[in-house]
DNA sequence: TTAAAGATGCATCAGTAATGAATGTATTAT
DNA sequence: ATAATACATTCATTACTGATGCATCTTTAA
């Protein structure tokens, strides 16, 4: 019941690019991986599928880095999180045809956990990359509370 | 992002024993490992932590098997998820020292994931064991919406 | 033309969930 | 008492997959 390193590294990779938007030259893979002290080439992979989703540009060659495709105020957290982390099934169907315990029961576990994944995501879904690299984010409650 | 086998089998365990309780003999390990095929070792680890947990009695020897130790209806789902469950840190924070990054907005993302955490925990709080195997349970709204 | 930086494929490592076999211990029916 | 039943424990192993490193190719600015 954790996020992946991978969801990780997006989101630090996002909200990198968010604070030094508009920098030239822009960040690197190479200045990213250095700064959290992540593997190059592992990151690397973790920008392109960024990258094919649509959330970073990329430029190639002397000079080239990436760079959001979008102000980061119009980036939900809970848009990123759903696109990197893959698995969310949470509790499979076991085989119907040899279980002899009442389906009914549990499918309505699924169910469940289901109602509880969309309120996880209910709260990512409210936040953008902006707030997050805001420091006078109190205001939308981030900080607040727990 | 999911929960894992062991948090399966372990509601299913205990749904099976409130399905079945009172039921004269009580239920044994081998018979919920035959009914859902898992291995019956395996289940017997499941178990065993459910029975140090209090959740479950057991009783060794010819007719023995087990018994919830409360009512199915003073179990909550939330509870047994949050103890089986071992490992809620979602991202972990990285080097301080060597971190060049801001913290404060690596720290509002701490903060999130740990809001989004509660609001899923908070869904399962909100249903007992009795829920569960209820087959009239729309009435609290497992079933309804989604 | 060269250096910088992204792009890709392949092999492998590592952590840990999951499983299985073997064996021990306790309890009860007969 | 004895055998059958069922929980209890240990150890080794498997399997999955997230994570990593290496090598190499492609693109582009200077």
């Amino acid at each position: 019941m954790k996020l992946t390193h991978w969801t990780d590294y997006s989101l630090r990779v996002l909200m990198y690019c968010a604070m030094h938007a508009g920098r030239r030259p822009c960040p690197t893979i190479a200045e990213v991986a250095r700064v959290h002290g992540i593997s190059r080439s592992h990151l690397t992979k973790v920008v392109m599928t960024l990258a094919h989703a649509g959330w970073l540009e990329t430029t190639r060659g002397r000079g080239g880095g990436m760079r959001l495709t979008k102000p980061a105020a119009q980036i939900s957290v809970g848009q990123i999180v759903r696109q990197t982390e893959t698995d969310f099934h949470l509790v499979e169907c076991f085989n119907a045809a040899t279980s002899r315990c009442r389906m009914d029961g549990y499918c309505q576990l699924k169910h469940l956990i289901g109602r509880a994944l969309d309120n996880y995501l209910a709260v990512l879904d409210g936040v953008t990359l902006a707030d997050l690299i805001d420091d006078q984010a109190d205001g939308i409650g981030i900080s607040a509370a727990r």
